[in-house]
RNA sequence: GGCGCCGUACCCAAGUGGCUAAGGGAGAGGUCUGCAAAACCUCGAUUCAUCGGUUCGAGUCCGAUCGGCGCCUCCA
């Protein structure tokens, strides 16, 4: 049974879908201003691994993610680059998605873009101002969170005796509350706005997320999911308008992965440890390396995004990858042994506990590498056989299909130059050239083929 | 000030009161090898920031102290 922490209630439950097998899932997606960094792709990796995980618990799973592409940044920057709103957010979402690809996120199912869902955000507010729930001031138009009775439900926080806060500069915000938030933003000067029938303007941030989910999933769904930093306030707000407008529980767990920290330090830009995908792949990291660091710790604890981390990363990948080299060698067709088949099913057992205990990845990635351990042993005694070593290899491949670390089969033909180099070294170590043996092993590792003598031949591998 | 998280070996990290404190990296020994590299095997915490307490029993629960961090600003 899959237990998720749910912020909403502080507390691990038992995940329940609202319907029998299927899952409806929404998560906060990027707001295209900028290239995407690796705290933001901690929170959307550990997405990608929830939802193949839901996946291989058989759920089916239906996944929508928004793209934010009007809000103030969106606003500001596109002006300052004399393009329009469009063209310029056009450019971050295609490179979002590009870079989701190098880290093998899946895309979402349906990928709503806010500027697509004017008129549900629309009939959204309408339906809050019938309620009586808002307040027009100079062409915007406020959620009053003290009609709201559970207003921090989920941030935990008391804002029943919150008036205009002495803390806030009262003047800077046309509100009755300082906590109330806008829901319809009145145009300003040479900024895009929309003409509606709630007047012109544009939508404030969180309307779009409530909008958007309840659209492609219904009032109620299964599971929101944010970075930590969403909580408030974010997902207080969208639960607020959400919930006055229909009346009913909008979601039922809500999942909030931590932030990440680089080399023990806030990211931020003024520190210089701000990194894009992109600078990271430039540095000669792998996109495996940096997924695996992203899901190798819990979500829910910080993490410690560190070079030596990628480098760790990295050579727990090429172990794994060693293993899976080893057992396609004397992997066969042939049935495996009871024993061994039992090995197996214990294993993935204990993944699945662990797994389903909150996705702990930690752990899940220990009874893998056990594993692996376990099967060389065996396999040092000559007591792997060929069918223990085909189903081994299907295993590891399993839980790759969740974890999605491996990297993809490389063309597994050699170029037939290379492949004549490892003979014409084979010929001159039968011949005891070894200064002409090693000149060819030496020139292939410098286009980054590492060669393995083993008791059964030549063995090669790509570095990376 | 309010809410919350964390401190486990050289590094990363699991551990949700009870067999000998997972796993990975690094390191040390060994096997293999023309040599080397790689790979594989073996070995690494009498102890869980500190001090008290609860308990038959605590890394795990409670309290205090020290240290690190996050949110409370339209930052994932």
């Amino acid at each position: 049974m899959l237990k998720l922490y749910n912020s909403l209630t502080n507390t691990e439950e038992e995940f329940q879908p609202l319907e029998e097998g299927v899952v409806r899932f929404y998560t906060c997606g990027p707001t295209v201003y900028d290239y995407a960094h690796v705290g933001n792709f901690r929170t959307f990796t550990f997405q990608d691994l929830l939802r193949r995980y839901l996946r291989y618990r058989n759920y089916r799973v239906k996944h929508v993610m928004n793209i934010t592409d009007v809000d103030d940044k969106t606003i500001q920057n596109a002006r300052k680059q004399g393009v329009s709103l469009k063209e310029y957010t056009a450019k971050y979402t295609e490179a979002f998605l590009e870079d989701s690809r190098t880290l093998r996120i899946e895309p979402p199912d349906i990928m709503p873009r806010a500027t697509d869902h004017i008129p549900e955000m629309v009939r959204l507010i309408r339906t809050l101002e019938e309620k009586g729930f808002t307040y027009r001031k100079d062409g915007s138009i406020y959620f009053s969170i003290s009609r709201f009775r559970e207003y921090g439900k989920l941030s935990k926080a008391d804002f029943s005796g919150a008036k205009s806060g002495a803390r806030v500069d009262a003047d800077k915000y046309d509100k009755e509350n300082a906590r109330d938030f806008v829901l319809w933003k009145a145009p300003k000067e040479g900024e895009d706005f929309w003409d509606t029938e709630i007047g012109p303007g544009r939508p404030g941030w969180h309307i779009e997320c409530s909008a958007m989910s309840m659209k492609y999933l219904g009032e109620t769904f299964d599971i929101h999911c944010g970075g930590a930093d969403l909580v408030f306030p974010h997902h207080e707000n969208e639960i607020a308008q959400s919930e006055c407008a229909t009346g009913k529980q909008f979601v039922r767990y809500w999942i909030h992965p931590e932030f990440l920290i680089v080399e023990g330090e806030k990211m931020s830009k003024s520190l210089g440890n701000f990194h894009t995908l992109r600078d990271l792949l430039t540095r000669g990291h792998s996109p495996e390396s940096i997924r695996y660091l992203l899901l190798s710790v819990h979500y829910r604890k910080q993490l410690n995004f560190t070079a030596d981390g990628l480098k760790q990363a990295q050579a727990s990948i090429q172990r794994l990858e060693d293993f899976l080299v080893r057992t396609n060698e004397i992997a066969k067709p042939e049935d495996p042994s009871e024993d061994f088949r039992e090995e197996v099913r214990k294993a993935r057992e204990q993944f699945i506990e662990a797994m389903d205990n909150d996705l702990n990845t930690s752990a899940a990635l220990a009874v893998l590498f056990e594993f692996v351990r376990a099967c060389y042993q065996q396999d040092s005694r000559n007591a792997l056989t060929g069918g223990d070593a085909r189903i081994a290899a299907e295993f590891v491949h399993e839980v790759d299909n969740v974890f999605n670390i491996l990297p993809p089969k490389s063309e597994e033909l050699l170029d037939a130059e290379i492949s004549e180099q490892i003979e014409a070294r084979q010929a001159a170590r039968l011949r005891r050239d070894f200064a002409e043996a090693d000149r060819i092993r030496d020139g292939l590792a410098s286009k980054g083929i590492q060669l393995e003598d083993t008791r059964d031949g030549v063995r090669w591998k790509r570095i990376h």
